[in-house]
DNA sequence: TAAAAATACTCCATAGGTATTTTAT
DNA sequence: ATAAAATACCTATGGAGTATTTTTA
């Protein structure tokens, strides 16, 4: 019979875009991976991926099983969630607040999950700023926090049971049109093509860009700027220029040559998202059982 | 994350009615099953089985998962199929010949699904008598037999690579509505009843519950004879007598209590079913995964 | 009291880790 | 030359077996 593990490795492979990137997302090494993959192959004694350098792709085979497979893993987890939620009877009402990206791809879907079963349960989802959510956290107006970590984006500390989720990074990213574009830049070199800047939901790292420019003695003059992913991803694409984006919006852009991915040596920027939790006795089954599922959402 | 092998003895425990039963058709031991279970229930932190002793049935959590596990190792196993089969470059024609019980409830979906991806592949499935399509197979009008062993079933033989199916057992079934009906009874006491007959798929079936009276000296006189089980089920359910049925189609009428399974401690007949094929290279391939195919559809 | 499930234990297969080599651009 | 994948080897966990006890209709 199939393996949910080694179908899980296998379409993590196939939407990072190589086994190292599923390794880390998955939180493996790459041989393991690399061995699941085989294994799966081996098992159903066909070859599933062409294995390049700097690509992989499933065979015929491979998106047959691709397509499967995703179904699949969703189900078991909507399974998962369904049935612990039941479980922990859950009841009353839940205040939850996050940005606008996270909420939209992440929240929604796992909120209407957990309600089908629990018609009990009653799930608030507030979008806004991160300043805001916070202090309406720390007012009590909200019973839970998705967000980058507060000391580290918003310089604030807030009372609450903290869990990790998931990490973003802040990729360099030009259209994928100019193959003269490098590959790996310095801090100097980023002027050499206009200057597109995402400002709005992560304050830190505007501020810790611009200090490391500043460092590296480069001035840096914005050609356009925008606090919605959507809008920045079309423009850069488009050609007019290159800049930061976060890596879970845009990575499938990357992979399909759209975008391209450029590392700047002096600057690695990582948003870890954590998950948190007013710590009240009477939330802690239904907090529980949304971190799961936010945490398994996250993989697929 | 759910584990399928776990899944799938909770589901078969369900559909079988006991973990015991479970465990002898998933080719396990009976702790295994209660392992798995437990485990299954730990990671989900929720009872899904309340256990008594003559029945086991589910929890509210426990039915919700049962739909969900059903539909995933469905899923699951439908992918593998079609993988399998898309790997193996299937072509030409396969001409299966079956019995019309067995056709209708495993060829037919199998078939469909192996052509599904494979449009080069013709599958020709032929119904009939176990003797008829024992001589098609010989003259080489049939590539590939599903039967009762030939030899025991039909005192005949076959050259033909050989590989064990499944399991079928004779079972004497009394309505459920009589609560007098004895759970045990020697061979004696078969008369008690009237008797209902089944005719046509298992000859040798019936020679030998004729040989084991004759010398127990007990005479029988059919009251109602059939060679279709669904009117039979139907006769016996309406309380008309008692008779032996093939366990595989009325497990579910006995769980439900709508037939009353009772045991003759001197008789016990099982059919085995073979998958007969014929040594041809050119067919290895195409015959390999109908095999797999059709040892997976049975478990489900 | 008997059939089914749970428990205790032992053993082995396999999944995952580290270290390293191979491959392809 | 470099990043990714494959390979080799080791370890540890967990799944399955046997033997036995506990449960309940």
């Amino acid at each position: 019979m199939l393996n949910l593990y080694q179908i899980q490795s296998f379409v993590t492979v196939l939407s990072e875009g190589s086994m190292t990137a599923a390794a880390e997302k998955l939180f493996l090494t790459q041989p393991a991976i690399s061995q699941q993959i085989r294994n799966l192959e081996e098992d159903l004694g066909v070859d599933l991926l062409v294995r390049g350098v700097r690509q992989i792709k499933p065979t015929l085979q491979g998106e047959v099983l691709f397509d499967y497979a995703k179904r699949i893993l969703q189900m078991a987890q909507q399974a998962e969630v369904a049935v612990k939620a039941m479980g922990a009877e859950l009841n009353g009402q839940l205040r939850v607040g996050t940005l606008d990206s996270v909420g939209v791809q992440l929240m929604s879907p796992i909120a209407s999950r957990l309600l089908k079963h629990n018609p009990e349960l009653n799930i608030k989802i507030e979008y806004g700023k991160g300043e805001e959510l916070i202090r309406k956290f720390n007012d009590g107006e909200i019973d839970v926090l998705v967000l980058p970590e507060v000391e580290t984006e918003y310089h604030s500390t807030v009372e609450a049971d903290k869990k990790f989720l998931f990490k973003e990074e802040m990729w360099l990213v030009g259209t994928g049109k100019d193959s003269d574009m490098p590959k790996q830049i310095s801090a100097q070199e980023y002027t050499q093509y206009p200057i597109i800047l995402f400002t709005g939901e992560y304050p830190h790292f505007n501020e810790s860009l611009n200090k490391m420019l500043k460092s590296a003695k480069v001035e840096v003059e914005p050609t356009f700027e925008a606090t919605n992913v959507g809008t920045l991803k079309r423009v850069v694409e488009s050609g007019l220029g290159w800049g930061f984006l976060p890596s879970l919006a845009i990575k499938k852009q990357v992979r399909m040559g759209r975008l391209n991915h450029v590392l700047m040596k002096e600057f690695k920027y990582d948003i870890e998202f954590y998950f948190y939790s007013k710590k009240v006795p009477e939330l802690k089954a239904i907090t529980d059982v949304l971190y799961q599922a936010l945490q398994q959402q996250e993989r697929s």
